[in-house]
DNA sequence: ATCGAAGGGCCGACGAGCAAACCTTTACTC
DNA sequence: GAGTAAAGGTTTGCTCGTCGGCCCTTCGAT
């Protein structure tokens, strides 16, 4: 344990680039919006709740909104009955940015980890009556084969939803977060409803395997799901 | 897909605090020096090197360094050849907080999904130089189920350098942050030498499984390493 | 017609962070 | 011994994000 050379300090020495509050707010928002947890036409709550809850000043809030209302995410109607809204329908999703694609498979790797320990822990913890609304999101799926901007909503659903199952809010942000960056990279992809049938089979297989307990199998199964995203990206991106 | 309800924004409008550069920079360091990282007696780059990689003005990062020489974990000497060092020996620990204990399960959900996932992904790329390194503390680890300070340090470069074995910088920065935290839980429990050498046993077997490239084994191997320490945390905190 | 609830706009204060100096200490070199 | 280089220590002033509060405008409900 002597003679051990310091290990990494690239990682240790690695910029810290923290946020702001008003960016952080831009981007919470704009993923929930874009993830449809935020669907078309839901309404925000009011400014001064909103700020209240979100733990920051009502103007750097209303400098969130104003950035998500002028990109068309968002829209405001004043007095009594009025308030925020999400747009309906949204505006076009953008192409991923050159930073974004840089990292696509760091990013697949992050969502390896927090999927692996979302379905484990789900397969401890979910209790049927979550899982009944999880198939319905898998039989929904179903129809939506030949629409993909349809059957990606449908999809996070499901995906954030086994992370609820987890009852640890963390790996519900976790899981959002990732699923945001996920959405950034394959909006702009190609998916052939074969691809996405194939890919709701190995959704029932992990429901399958969670409802029965069985780790050891919704792993392999959600691995394999996983593994399946990343071929395709592999095939389009660069750097695949 | 039409009445769907809203789900879950309770975390889509949970606070967004970010850190101060500051506080991020005394967390990144102090975490590093934790978990011996950088090992008592190591030199820190010089300051004005050091703002430039962490992308800090050198006031800032002053500032983190003050805060961790007044708690003992530094000290800095003036003149040419000075520079700051880690102190040797390191003040002890502090016991966790409230705040800390209050969320060890969701801690430990945390730690499960990134040490699955980079295990699997380290299954899927390690290659057998890195693995002989793993070995080797293995080994080391073998010599000091009687001294768990020891142990501990030894059993997060293991940890941690299976993580840079996946090559992804961001898995090695989650596993490095959720280390630092499980260090504030375990701390000040007692680890008797069985527990200690089963635990090691477990990573030889997470060890033989990633060497041959099997997930699926790798996968069970780590959940039941995880599950160990979760068992052994559930007897002695709150809320277990 | 009025009230109340919502967004819209504005301004002053504060503190974090930055940048660029300059000072002090120390050790090596000639 | 003088000089120089390399380190930490100090000071100053500026910028900008954020806060907090105040008042205005809109418009549905009563």
């Amino acid at each position: 344990m002597s003679g051990t050379a310091v290990l990494s300090p690239e990682t240790v020495f690695a910029p810290v680039r923290s946020q702001t509050a008003f960016e952080e707010t831009v981007e919470r928002l704009g993923t929930a919006i874009k993830l449809g947890l935020l669907p078309p036409g839901a309404r925000l709550p009011a400014e001064r709740e909103l700020c209240a809850r979100l733990g920051i000043a009502r103007s750097t809030l209303r400098q969130a909104l104003t950035a998500l209302s002028q990109s068309g995410h968002v829209y405001a109607t004043r007095g009594r009955g009025g308030g925020t809204f999400v747009a309906d329908p949204l505006p076009p999703a953008e192409p991923p940015s050159p930073q974004v694609l840089a990292q696509w498979r760091e990013t697949c790797d992050e969502r390896m980890a927090v999927e692996l320990g979302v379905v484990v822990l789900a397969a401890e913890r979910a209790d049927p009556a979550e899982l009944v609304a999880l198939d319905e999101h898998v039989a929904t799926l179903e129809q939506e084969l030949e629409d993909f901007a349809a059957y990606r909503q449908t999809d996070i659903r499901l995906h954030v939803g086994l992370a609820e199952a987890t009852s640890s809010p963390r790996l519900v942000r976790a899981m959002t977060d990732v699923q945001g960056a996920m959405t950034d990279l394959i909006a702009y992809i190609a998916h052939p409803p074969e691809v996405l049938a194939s890919s709701n089979e190995q959704h029932r297989r992990i429901l399958a395997a969670v409802r029965e307990h069985d780790t050891l199998r919704a792993t392999r199964a959600m691995a394999e799901h996983m593994q399946g995203t990343e071929r395709v990206l592999a095939g389009l991106l660069p750097g695949g």
